[in-house]
DNA sequence: CTGAAAGCGCTAACAA
DNA sequence: TTGTTAGCGCTTTCAG
């Protein structure tokens, strides 16, 4: 490989300048500028990002540490990171937590230790003492997919409670008084959790409630959704609240296995709204999120942030409830 | 941010000294390596990966640059393949090149840049200038969903051709004569343009064949799948095969809309086997492919390769047909 | 078993 | 406008 100085030589001038006509910083004259350039296509030169990094302190990566990539909002939403990222020059570096605290606890570290410029992080539950590791090392993050004023952490993401309050609206204007939820697992998952919490909330705002009888956690998994749909579903209950359009499918198809009409006797809301949800029949009702907007955002304000030495704010982002066709009146 | 001789100091030793603690190479006392820790542990020290990076001319990650993040079956993989580099130790750089080739090259040149140990590409259909790059700069690289003799790259994957004969064959078994396919768009994408060509060469084999007014190229999308469908289903066509499984989710949607019963008028089949094809009704006949195996033996092969200063070799995998509902014999 | 010193490839003053 | 030089933080001979 090619050094810096295998150019200065063969261009016949310093490194100095060469780095500077690679980085276009400083004067240099037109003539010097061409040799240099020449002598980097002659010798297929490719400037050492390592080395780079450690004159410049700054790696021009940004992190990202999700907890899966194996569910379709993430993956769109690391897509949209990405693709911001490498628009404004940045490289990503990704690791998956695989939901375990401590793993993600290591992640950080390392995260730290290759000197990532930016990072991006899922919900706004982390343990202390990474974050402070990365306070320590002036490392900047974002928290995605939640939103809480409260939070210490800069927040790109909207408010999984509040997200819910539309649906259950939505639910009681049809006049649904049994409603049951099926959640994603809340174990060491803020937005799982508050999600469960902003449909009780709600409820009992309206003199209604969601007694813990009515709600299990299942694994993000179609075939786990069917096999938990018939153990929620009590006779009285007309509508059934899922935390993820996956989960949602599974308790559409279960229900149509089983003869159970969607919406006439049971109404049924995701919550991502994936593309698939709007093709099937009957039509998923669900939260649409924005996973796009948000990706592209975490990393256009860390890069912001990072370049213009300032600390990142929070945005918040908001849902929309989608109303299609597995909703309607309740029963009788 | 504290230093390697920030902890050389604390610790009283030299930095010689803690660079071999932290590597636990070399042979130290065990009273020097308590020090050493534990002045680690008081000042927080996180080596710095750049440094070691420039010092070691090795960086301990692995690059992927792949098509899109949006599609289930390639996050899938490389999923798998950030979880086994993971458990080895090393780190994952991630790079979409939304399927332009001229992207992609300039992708690898960063991965170049990145100094990666080793690197993901999809397919093998990539830009001469760029493999030799990767050859240049001795960077080791595997090509993956696809598998090819003749390539010059090292492949992890399985002949994308061949993995069609199944299912013509389980087509024609069935009594199935006309035959149409919705292909993936095949511009740059060898995986499309040979999964096209497999079908074409085992019906053309069988005595029959799929003109070109029997394939339509569709996007990686369910609803798109679906305005494709009226055009490409003829009078006679007993059977539609599909390049992946969301165009065959767009085809089995749209023939239920339109009152077309699956299977006994249309059979239709997919491709990649997506956990949600088994819980459809009808499920879905389609071929099986083992994204994660792929990714995981990709990751294990780069840094065997790496850590043992050795040529990345081939490895073929198999795909695998799985019938479910959407198949059965040919109306007359 | 441990320390001193050179060097990995690049950038940033500071001179010229 | 350009070159010289001193690091950036780490590893690795080579001495001791």
């Amino acid at each position: 490989m090619p050094t810096q100085s295998d150019v200065a030589a063969r261009a016949g001038v310093s490194t100095a300048t060469v780095s500077r006509v690679v980085n276009n910083t400083g004067i240099f004259s037109a003539d010097v500028r061409e040799r240099v350039l020449s002598a980097i296509q002659d010798l297929n030169y490719v400037p050492d990002a390592s080395a780079r990094a450690l004159a410049l302190q700054r790696s021009g990566t940004l992190g990202a540490i999700i907890p899966t990539l194996n569910n379709a909002i993430f993956a769109e939403g690391i897509n949209a990171f990405e693709k911001a990222a490498q628009a404004l020059g940045y490289t990503l570096i990704l690791s998956v937590s695989q939901q375990d605290p401590e793993r993600e606890h290591d992640l950080i570290i390392k995260m730290i230790e290759r000197g990532v410029d930016g990072l991006l992080l899922v919900g706004n539950l982390h343990k202390q003492a990474a974050l402070e590791r990365l306070e320590q090392a002036g490392v900047r993050h974002v928290c995605t997919w939640a939103f809480d004023e409260q939070s210490r952490s800069a927040n790109v993401g909207f408010d999984n409670r509040e997200s819910m309050y539309g649906v259950v609206d939505h639910l009681v204007d049809l006049g649904h008084r049994h409603i049951a939820m099926m959640a994603g697992i809340a174990q060491d998952n803020d937005r799982a959790k508050d999600r469960i919490a902003g449909v009780r909330e709600r409820l009992e705002n309206k003199g209604l409630s969601l007694p813990a009888s009515s709600v299990v956690e299942v694994e993000y998994s179609v075939a786990d959704s069917r096999k938990a749909f018939q153990h929620i579903i009590k006779p009285d209950t007309t509508a059934l609240i899922c935390g993820n359009d996956v989960i949602a499918y599974g308790a559409l198809l279960e229900a149509q296995s089983i003869g159970l009409a969607v919406p006439e006797h049971l109404s049924i809301t995701g919550f991502d709204d994936l593309s698939l949800s709007s093709q099937l029949s009957p039509a998923l009702t669900t939260v649409q999120v924005g996973a796009e907007v948000m990706g592209e955002t975490a990393a256009k304000k860390l890069i912001t942030a990072v370049e213009n030495e300032e600390p990142v704010g929070s945005t918040q982002l908001h849902t929309r409830l989608i109303v299609r066709e597995t909703t309607g009146t309740a029963r009788q």
